[in-house]
DNA sequence: CCTTGACCTTCCTGTAACAATAAGGTTTAT
DNA sequence: ATAAACCTTATTGTTACAGGAAGGTCAAGG
């Protein structure tokens, strides 16, 4: 192989790129052969331009853009590429952290199909003991028990619109609630304007969380969108029979989110909760 | 606002999104709106229709592309779904894998500026203190020192291919070196045919990579690529004259490389070392 | 000298997920 | 009635190439 003048087959193979990206390659002025026959169009390239080429596919791999690379390759002030390279690194950290969460999206999405397999099928009251939870809270105008599921959309849009304006990742959006809280409850009034997502434990966007407290919880859960009324009302008559204590807000989380099956709106398993002494 | 009959203005709005996403949605057969104005082909929407929207935001903050996203909205079997979200799982974890690599990368190529302004002018001797290094070393056929330039460029296409060819990042194609064993350096016989790069302290990918040994250096740098052969010299001599002992291979290592600054080949500072008592 | 096969050229289309714009029709409020 | 605000379709542009068509070029062998 004569190393003067590669053709750009030659000249790809040594460097393991496509022909096609080479052409693309001079065609974006980012690397020119260094020698075309006027006559046939031929590129001839010299294995010394490689090294060009391997700051292009490096910057590539730096996460760069190939007219951002162009800029670089043309700017001969160090100090310039320096505070670039600075710049890059921003991007990628950010491109990480989107990916993580991503991925703890995609862990919670896994969870949420796991525990809705093991939901116990016909609503009956059952006892459990949860964590503290940290929780981002919507407050409405609209009180969800006196609307119709569209009511309830409503107020998840104002939730998903606040979460955006906090620049809150939508990835939150998946595991929300609603709230009564403890003194409507106490009246037996099902009054709810809050809605709510939960934030992962080492989430630290938000300066000062409402944290929901740990400790032993009444439960009951349901598919049944129009039934959470009543069982919320059975949960609070067996409490008042066993002789319990409410000692905190009524939660009512979203369990399992799955438009999947067919077209109605909300296909939902949710699972209430009340803290209890 | 009329919740049951949405335009795609309003429901662009409450989600969020803009028209054009749920025009480019209602194309791609993703979210048809629930009613089209036959003759005015106006799109209506029902805000529950939020939620299928939701989940395939969702999905795509997953890192699903729509085709993926449209075949799982209309997969039915929670099995399968729970599947591809690990499957998905895998993925994302290559990601931030690669984007960790380029992070590290871009690291390096700060360091290697900032090492590259703090370089003596003059080539003179001085002595070092570094530490172990693992490397990844290709043998060729060529002898550095017996080669043009061009020999060394073919030098690093044979070790970019191999490289390639083990999976192994190209990011790490940035430190390059070229060694001259031991043996050959005894003699004054100034004979490479292998170039390696340095990898990182916490990569596994080679199973045993060999160790360049920490201790005392005696090096010297120079941005002149014909030169090396020169100081290599100058650097024996000086060795011998202080009466230390050569303890290891010698390796000029690359510390920058600038193929920014003008249409000459390579444009490199390079620091030789030789490990001494 | 001719052919064959490998190589090269330009030009065009396609990819993903929209954004932007143009040209024109509809709705709503004043 | 008219303007503002909204809607429609259709086309082009974005990124970094991939793939293919139609046709010219090169080196080797008969």
């Amino acid at each position: 192989m004569d190393i003067q003048k590669l053709t750009i087959g030659q000249m790809a193979e040594l460097n393991r790129v496509t022909r096609q990206t080479l052409r693309h390659y001079d065609m974006e002025e980012l690397l020119k052969p260094y020698d075309t026959d006027p006559e046939t169009g031929y590129r001839y390239y010299h294995v010394n331009q490689s090294a060009r080429l391997d700051m292009i596919q490096y910057l590539k791999f730096c996460g760069m853009s190939l007219d951002q690379i162009k800029e670089q390759l043309q700017c001969a002030d160090t100090n310039e590429i320096q505070h670039f390279l600075t710049q890059q690194l921003g991007f990628i950290d950010q491109s990480i952290l989107k990916l993580n969460q991503s991925r703890r999206a995609i862990l919670r999405a896994i969870e949420n199909y796991d525990r809705y397999k093991l939901l116990p099928q016909n609503p009956e009251v059952f006892h459990e003991r949860l964590p503290a939870r940290k929780i981002y809270t919507h407050t409405s105008q609209i009180n969800f028990f006196n609307q119709e599921e569209s009511g309830y959309e409503m107020m998840l849009r104002e939730l998903k619109q606040s979460l955006l304006d906090r620049n809150l990742p939508v990835g939150y959006f998946c595991n929300v609630g609603t709230i009564i809280r403890k003194e409507y409850l106490a009246r037996r009034e099902l009054c709810s304007n809050e809605v709510f997502v939960f934030l992962e434990d080492d989430f630290t966007g938000i300066e000062q969380p409402e944290v929901l407290p740990g400790g032993q919880y009444v439960c009951i859960c349901s598919d049944d969108f129009y039934q959470e009324a009543d069982l919320a009302l059975r949960l609070l008559d067996y409490i008042n029979e066993q002789g319990y204590t409410i000692i905190g807000d009524y939660i009512c989380e979203v369990i399992a989110d799955l438009p999947f099956f067919d077209k109605s709106p909300r296909n939902m398993v949710y699972k209430i909760q009340i803290p209890t002494l």
